[in-house]
DNA sequence: CAAGATTGATCTGTCAATCTTC
DNA sequence: GAAGATTGACAGATCAATCTTG
């Protein structure tokens, strides 16, 4: 019975709130839609630029931020950064695409601690060839599905529930 | 270049609208925010999970749909669509579990073609230990984040692009 | 043969070392 | 020694193929 109360004792008043740490009624419906909507989501845009471009979502985030840099130049871990990933994972990620030839990595000659990811012709025009699709895809599920100022909402939302994450993770319990 | 417009030529009068297709500087900024939100949620809530009860995400919720049946029984498939899951995985997934003792299989004994997923008493056990630390974290980075009203406003969004996902799915490009 | 479910091959992500450079 | 990055072993997800039952 996880996420819903505990069911009251027959000969007990039910309590107008929630015990305190459940979650009501509303909110469980509330957070189960959500949630549905973040897996469903995911995977609708996974599997479409799969499909489409045969690049992951992630993948083609790496590449998008790789092509908004002048010099098509991100640090290693400035890029894991900006997709959201660990290091770990893009490094394994970075390897995969440089194999398609669609990034190359090189060490900062500055500071040779650093690990340049850079974008290359190839991987550009991937990314050109991806993009419209993607975005058309993001447009008519997400951002036409919602009004602008819903969208404002969301964001929001979105940047505050980040900032509670982020509180979480540096905190010992 | 992708999510954002296109140079204008520099003698072009820039436009007051983003070109169609393309997302505005402030719907691309939403749509950042959110998929990062999306990104770090699933990413903090299944660590947690990990942590502190063995548990990935989805484990979790297989376990607490299962628990919301008076019979603690449900079918493979109905579970793979509760829980968002493919069937493979969820077949993959539950075959875990029944290795750990938290849920068995049988055939349905009216129609062979179908297979319940049952949890065990251990399986129960399991999840009532978790579920207090993941509904409190729950509660911590979403629920309490935003106020009631916007909660419900995230609700009703998500639900609308749920709707826009399952007619997506099911359509010829 | 269609629906429900499982399997196996393969690919990707995670975690815990490890390596390198400052 | 600490930060940035990589690696390898293992756990988990995906896809296509397969099996089974009605």
């Amino acid at each position: 019975m996880p996420h819903s109360r505990p069911e009251p004792v027959s000969t007990e008043v039910p309590e107008p709130l929630p015990a305190p740490g459940w979650l009501s009624p509303d909110e469980l419906a509330a957070w189960r839609t959500f949630s549905r909507m973040m897996a469903k989501l995911q995977w609708e845009l996974d599997g479409h630029l799969q499909r489409t471009a045969c690049l992951s979502f992630v993948e083609y985030h790496a590449l998008a931020m790789l092509s908004e840099r002048p010099d098509h130049t991100l640090r290693m871990s400035e890029l894991a950064d900006l997709t959201n990933a660990s290091l770990s994972r893009l490094s394994h990620l970075v390897k995969r695409l440089e194999l398609r030839g669609l990034v190359r990595r090189e060490p900062d000659p500055d500071n040779g601690r650093f690990t340049h990811a850079i974008l290359t012709e190839q991987g550009h025009a991937t990314l050109v060839a991806a993009a419209p699709a993607h975005v058309a895809k993001v447009r008519e599920l997400v951002i036409d599905a919602v009004s602008p100022s819903q969208l404002r909402q969301f964001a929001a939302g979105a940047e505050r529930i980040i900032d509670r994450i982020d509180r979480s993770a540096g905190r010992c319990p």
